[in-house]
DNA sequence: ACCAATACTCTATAGTTGTAGAATAAAGAT
DNA sequence: ATCTTTATTCTACAACTATAGAGTATTGGT
C-alpha cells in the first residue's frame, strides 16, 4: 500500500504467483511444481529468480536446515492493485474510454464483460 | 488484430503513445513536443527509439528531404487490446474477480468505477 | 561553390533480464 | 570419518533497454 511496487519482469512475475499461490511459508518444491505448468525452467534458474525477487523486497528467504522456506513481502492483491493503476495510466493514458474500448476488443467474451460489470458493482461497495 | 503484438519497453511505449496522438504521418517535432511533457529524452535518443519501433513493426519511417515523417503501422486500440488481454491472463492469472478486486483498489474514485461500468454496458454492445 | 545549421546514423556503455553450468556447502547413510 | 546426494551460491553470457555522444549527410543561405 505504501510505496510504489516497481513491475516484475515476466520470469519474476510467474514465480510470484507461484509463491502466492502458495499457502506461505512457501517450499521451493511447491513453487516447482507450478511452474511446471506456466514457466518450466532449470532449478537454477528458479533459484537466482528468488534471489533477484528477494533483493527487491518481494520475498524472504528463510532458512530452514537443508531448504528455504519463501514468504511473500509484498501481497498479490496489493501488487495488482498497483499494476492496474499503472495500467491504466501508462498504457490506456489514463483514459477510463479508452481502458473500457481496449477490455471489450481484449477477447473478453460477452458474458465475461457482464460477468466485470457485476465484480466491479458489488467490490466498489 | 492478426498476430500477437509484443509489449513495448517504457520509452518506447511513450514514444509510440506520443506517435498515436498526432495526425499521420507524424513530424519528429511534433514527437518531441508531446514528450517534453511525458518523457523528455535527447534528439538522439529519440531518434535511436524510433529506429527500434521501426525495426519492431511498430511505424513506417518515411523520409521527406531533410526531415522524416512517422507513420504508425500498429493501432493504438489493436495495441491496447492485445496488452488489456495480457495484463488479465498473466498478472490477474485470468481471474476476473482478481482483476475486479484490483481495479477497485488502484486508486480509481468511485465515481470512475462507475463511469467504468457504464462505459463497459456502452461499448460491450 | 562554400559554410553553417539541421537531421540522421553509428557506436558505445551501463543496467536489466532470462537462462543455466560450475563450484561449493550441507547433510544423511554407512 | 567418508561418500553420495541434494540444495544453494557464483559466475557467465547473450539479448534487450535506456541513454546519448561522435560522426556523417543533407540542405538552405549567401
Amino acid at each position: 500500500m505504501e510505496a510504489r511496487i516497481r513491475r516484475l519482469p515476466d520470469a519474476e512475475l510467474e514465480v510470484m504467483q507461484a509463491i502466492w499461490a502458495c499457502e506461505p511459508p512457501v517450499a521451493r518444491a511447491d513453487i516447482d511444481a507450478i511452474l511446471k505448468d506456466t514457466h518450466p525452467m532449470a532449478l537454477t534458474t528458479l533459484l537466482t529468480v528468488l534471489t533477484r525477487l528477494a533483493e527487491k523486497g518481494f520475498v524472504q528467504i528463510r532458512k530452514e536446515g537443508r531448504s528455504a522456506r519463501y514468504i511473500p513481502l509484498i501481497a498479490r492483491r496489493d501488487y495488482l492493485a498497483q499494476q492496474s493503476r499503472r495500467f491504466v495510466q501508462k498504457v490506456c493514458g489514463g483514459s477510463l474510454p479508452a481502458f473500457a474500448a481496449a477490455l471489450c476488443d481484449s477477447g473478453l467474451t460477452r458474458e465475461e464483460l457482464a460477468q466485470l460489470r457485476e465484480l466491479l458493482e458489488r467490490d466498489a461497495l
